[in-house]
DNA sequence: AAGTGGTCTAGACCACCTG
DNA sequence: AGGTGGTCTAGACCACTTA
């Protein structure tokens, strides 16, 4: 196909009109997300091999290649060597709680307990509308709970989730459910968390929080709030947790 | 030089025993990396093109690219189509405090000004020490900075450089700098800070500090540890900052 | 042995920038 | 026009995994 698609790259056959007149590995990129999206391949499972996506869209498989090195780099996709290429997804074990940058002083470590403390359907505040890029009157999930360490609470997180993504999302399936949250979203919903944005500042524990997280209220507490994103950069769940950094720190790493 | 390269990569002449039996473009990516730290190319300057040290390493040019590639994902190099690849500085307008990820809650946005409050050479505190890999008894430099918005003090900044990297630096050579802080240490002292890593906590304002950044005592602030590395994750400045988030937030990307 | 991703090459052409 | 990085191809071989 070499002279046609150099002429005039994705032009008639075989592809789907995309934006065109973009580099053929980005357009091979769209068209790789558009599948995930669309959920032709699940959580945790191998995608089709180079030389057989190569053979599909009648590209060479460096192309592809290059294609798949990009998604992969944004965690999309996982390479692995010998195997083939997976969805990348937030139940792998190694790479549980993949958002969640809070660790301990002393390395520790030994996972967190999760204790929920509320479930509500409820009509979305306006604020939470604005940030889920909602329409007004449409409904949220609301949830409320508590990460412990060693027993004692750390995070209080207070999170809103997209309505009509979520239907049937009930305490009992939460209760019921073990490993991370957003594994669960992809399992039950479908929904796979892909890029988050988070703002952070210092805020003082009010009476409600200084209970539930079990220090004097006016405590120093750390405030994060986190808008996660799917496919197509639509936003999908807002979360506002508190955390307690007494013996547990934000990490960052800057490039 | 096919055969032989592929036979045993990086073998005789032309090129220095790396450890070897890495893939190649990691040596060559090696091999930059050390050109960068010794200073062959400084902040801001051109490398020579893809095809010159392709010819150079005696490689094809596409593994050169792949070295070059990673190497800008890092953000120590600069690819410009048609112009060439440059080393990366801190002095980019554009790319200016790359580092500091405060932002004003409503993006008015207008740079801030800093203010010097104090600038000494001294022997190393004990987890200064620690933090930056120093012999006991080495000197640091120990620096005092607000950093303002629209006048009102958001930033307070305590530095310690490593003393024997940063000879010479004084409040007067600060002072007359225009252009970001980490700019000066790559003219002045050829120190480029290519990495950092952050610790981040909610504290509340000692007295001090309350006064300096013109709040009452017992005020949330952000606690932001730094810790910068050059080349070959030297370490090489620490630093503590106060933040105050009451009309700025820390913004961070999770993906 | 066969299949997968990973490395390397050589050569063509495109897009952008500078003299 | 000539140089630079950017894209694309085709084919060879390597390293790892599975059966």
């Amino acid at each position: 196909m070499s002279e046609a698609a150099l002429a005039a790259p994705m032009s008639s056959s075989a592809l789907p009109a995309t934006p065109s007149f973009l580099p053929l590995y980005q357009q091979i990129k769209a068209l790789l997300m558009r599948s995930l999206q669309a959920g032709e391949w699940r959580a945790g499972e191998v995608i089709p091999s180079e030389v057989e996506l190569a053979a599909r869209f009648k590209v060479s498989q460096g192309t592809v290649r290059k294609a798949i090195d990009e998604l992969a780099t944004e965690n999309l996709l996982v390479r692995r060597q010998g195997k083939g290429t997976f969805v990348a997804t937030h139940a792998e074990e190694k790479i549980q709680y993949r958002f969640l940058r809070l660790t301990p002083d002393d390395a520790t470590s030994a996972g967190m307990q999760r204790r929920l403390l509320d479930c509500r359907r409820m009509r979305a505040p306006a604020d939470v509308l604005r940030a889920l890029e909602m329409k007004s009157g449409e409904a949220v999930v609301e949830l409320r709970r508590l990460l412990l360490a060693e027993g004692r609470p750390v995070v209080l997180d207070d999170i809103w989730l997209h309505g009509a993504l979520f239907k049937g999302l009930s305490a009992e399936k939460l209760a019921g459910y073990r490993g991370p949250m957003y594994s669960l979203f992809e399992t039950e919903f479908g929904v796979r968390m892909i890029r988050a944005e988070e703002k952070i500042r210092s805020v003082a524990a009010g009476a409600d929080e200084a209970a539930l997280l079990a220090v004097p209220v006016g405590t120093p507490l750390l405030s994060v709030e986190r808008l996660s994103f799917t496919y197509g950069d639509k936003p999908v769940e807002l979360r506002r947790g508190l955390y307690n950094t007494a013996h547990h720190h934000y990490r960052n790493v800057l490039s």
